[in-house]
DNA sequence: TGCCAGGTAAACA
DNA sequence: TGTTTACATGGC
């Protein structure tokens, strides 16, 4: 798909119906585990017994996969479920550049260990929360349809939207059993009008800004290369902000989670303000001069800080 | 019940 | 350029 990154040629191994993904030292399976089991009502995968599950488009195929972690977590193992082992190898590529991007193991935490040592906030969450990555949403449009969805409403409800969302819309596999769902694609929600998203029970206002980023999207106008190409965090947010219904947070969420920029921080982000006033133990939320301050020895980690410290909310 | 949710656009000063 | 308000509904 569009998640080619720049891999180390030895960064994972083909085993046929499982790849073999090697991984930082900085890394545990176990709290990225943690992390995407903090919502029951995830719809894109499910966990069980450690493992996780799901349904992974290709370029013109789908691949459903198992995520596991290798004894002693040394690697991470993908293995194809059912009949859904790719044979070219481009494909086996993009599963294995998917799963990577998706765990981020392609960043290097030392830096961001080193500098999170002194700082009262991040020193914390790095002990609680040691070998997180910034699990990311490597589908740009599936990252800014969660961005709109999740504006000003509780988490909880953020994934019921979700969900409806996607099993009004999405495509969904059978494989081994179970149903595996995926998210919808631009060109199946463009041609939509307002009113046939009217019972999922969001604002007319989100469906319009769904719709629109759609379209964009479809038109070629919106792509993971374009924001890449704009040469800068700064110039990338720009880009983003003058689309409709996506203002500073939810381009900066989007920067975060799905193009992976350092330095994206969604500073007018709720959660964040909690989570500091959690640490600190303030009586009132955090003002952005506070936070600014607080922030300051953060460059070109920020994305990170924020996700650490979201950890401790949710 | 009422207030707050991983905000934004539009209206207004 | 900066501040206020409507938006819809769920969760607690």
């Amino acid at each position: 798909m569009d998640q080619q990154q720049r891999l180390p040629k030895d960064s994972w191994e083909d085993h046929i119906h499982t790849l073999k993904l090697f991984v930082p030292k900085e890394f545990s399976f176990q709290e990225n585990l943690n992390y995407l089991q903090r919502s029951p009502n995830e719809c894109l995968f499910t966990i069980r017994n450690d493992s996780i599950y799901r349904a992974i488009p290709l370029e013109d195929d789908v691949a459903v996969i198992e995520v596991s972690a290798e004894n002693h977590e040394q690697a991470i193992l993908v293995r194809f479920l059912g009949n859904t082992t790719p044979t070219e190898p481009s494909k086996r590529t993009e599963v294995a550049n998917y799963v990577r991007d998706w765990f981020d193991l392609n960043t290097d935490l030392v830096p961001f260990y080193s500098m999170a040592e002194t700082d009262p906030m991040l020193s914390q969450a790095v002990q609680s929360f040691y070998g997180l990555r910034n699990m990311g949403i490597p589908d740009l449009f599936e990252a800014l349809c969660w961005g709109i969805l999740g504006q000003q409403i509780n988490l909880a409800y953020a994934y019921t939207l979700k969900r409806r969302f996607v099993e009004a819309f999405g495509r969904r596999i059978e494989c081994e059993g179970e149903v595996y769902w995926m998210f919808p694609r631009p060109e199946d929600i463009a041609p939509l009008r307002v009113e046939d998203l009217g019972g999922l029970r969001m604002t007319v206002k989100k469906c319009e800004y769904l719709l629109g980023v759609a379209g964009l999207m479809t038109d070629g106008k919106l792509t993971k290369e374009l924001l890449l190409e704009a040469g800068s965090l700064k110039k990338a947010e720009k880009q983003l902000d003058g689309i409709r219904g996506i203002g500073p947070w939810t381009a900066n969420y989007v920067l975060m989670r799905c193009l992976r920029m350092p330095a994206a921080f969604p500073i007018d982000d709720v959660g964040l303000h909690n989570a500091i006033k959690h640490l600190l133990g303030l009586e009132a939320k955090p003002t952005k001069k506070e936070i600014l301050e607080l922030s300051a020895g953060w460059t070109n980690w920020e994305s990170y800080a924020t996700f650490y410290l979201w950890r401790f909310l949710y």
